[in-house]
DNA sequence: TGAATGTACGACTAAAAAGGTCGGATTTTC
DNA sequence: GAAAATCCGACCTTTTTAGTCGTACATTCA
C-alpha cells in the first residue's frame, strides 16, 4: 500500500537526469541506459510527460527529448497524475463503483482524507523532491 | 498506485462503529456485518488493531472489542503501519533490497519525499478525519 | 528519395501484490 | 465441560503491476 509505481519512479529519475543536465535534446534510448531502466517503458513515460507539457520531443536523426517546463511549476501531483493517471485514495472516489454502494460508513472520511493528501501533493514541486 | 488498502478501510469503518456507539463490546462478527465486510477479514484486522492497544479484547461468552485509545492519539501514520505493515513509498526504503543497488540515482530524492508523506500523516488524527 | 533514428500505440505475457477463505488451536466465561 | 469468542498459519483466487513484442508513423540528413 502506498508504494509509489515504477513509471513514476523511472519518471522521477528521468527528469532528474534532465534537470541535471546541460539542455541538450537526450534520446530515450540514452535516459534508459542513464537510469538503468526498460527502455521500452522509459521511452513510454517520456513520451507521457511529452504530451502533458512537462517534456518537449524533438524528431529525427539527432532527436530525442529536454524539458519543457520549469520543475518548480510542476508538482509530485501532477506528475503522479500524469504518469500513472489517478492519485486518489480509493477507487469509488473516481470510478464511482463501489461495492458497498449505500452501504458504505467511511464514504464521507475517506473523501475528507483524500482532499488532505491531494493538496499535500499538490503542495509540492519535483524540484523541492531533488533539492534537499 | 496510492490506494487504501481494504484492511485498513476496514479499520476505519470498525473504529467509525466504535466511535459511535456507547462504550460496549462488541463482537467481530456483529462489526462484520455492521460495517458489511468478509468476516475473517475484519476478526484479523480486530486482531491487529488489540494487539497495539487501540481496541481492547475480551474473551468469554459476551465478549468482543471496545476502543482503548482516544482516536485523536491515533494518526493515520499508527493506523497504516499497524494495519499494513508499511507506509514507506518504496520497498528498498524498508527491505534495503533494491533492484539498482549502487546505481539508483533518486534514493536521496525518494528518501526527501517519503519523509514529508510520512510526517503528513502523522499530522492528521483517525478523529480528524471523522469529523470533517 | 530513402535509410537511419526516434516517437507513438496497441496487444500480449509474466510476475507480484492484494484480497479472501479454510481449518484448527487457544482462552475465557458461564 | 460446553459455548462463545479471540487467535494463528497455510492456501487459493483475483487484481494489479511490470515488462515485452510488433508495428505504424514522423522527421532529419546524406
Amino acid at each position: 500500500m502506498n508504494k509509489l509505481n515504477k513509471k513514476v519512479e523511472y519518471a522521477l529519475m528521468a527528469l532528474k537526469h534532465f534537470a541535471e543536465g546541460d539542455d541538450t535534446t537526450v534520446s530515450a534510448k540514452d535516459i534508459a541506459e542513464a537510469t538503468h531502466s526498460p527502455a521500452e517503458v522509459t521511452a513510454r513515460v517520456l513520451q507521457t510527460l511529452s504530451s502533458h507539457g512537462i517534456l518537449k520531443a524533438e524528431y529525427g536523426l539527432h532527436g530525442g527529448y529536454r524539458l519543457a517546463k520549469d520543475l518548480s511549476k510542476v508538482s509530485v501531483y501532477d506528475l503522479m497524475n500524469i504518469v500513472d493517471g489517478s492519485t486518489d485514495l480509493a477507487k469509488c472516489l473516481s470510478d464511482k463503483e463501489c461495492d458497498l454502494l449505500k452501504n458504505c460508513t467511511i464514504i464521507t472520511p475517506v473523501e475528507n482524507l483524500n482532499k488532505k493528501v491531494q493538496d499535500f501533493y499538490k503542495s509540492i514541486s519535483i524540484e523541492e523532491v531533488f533539492h534537499v
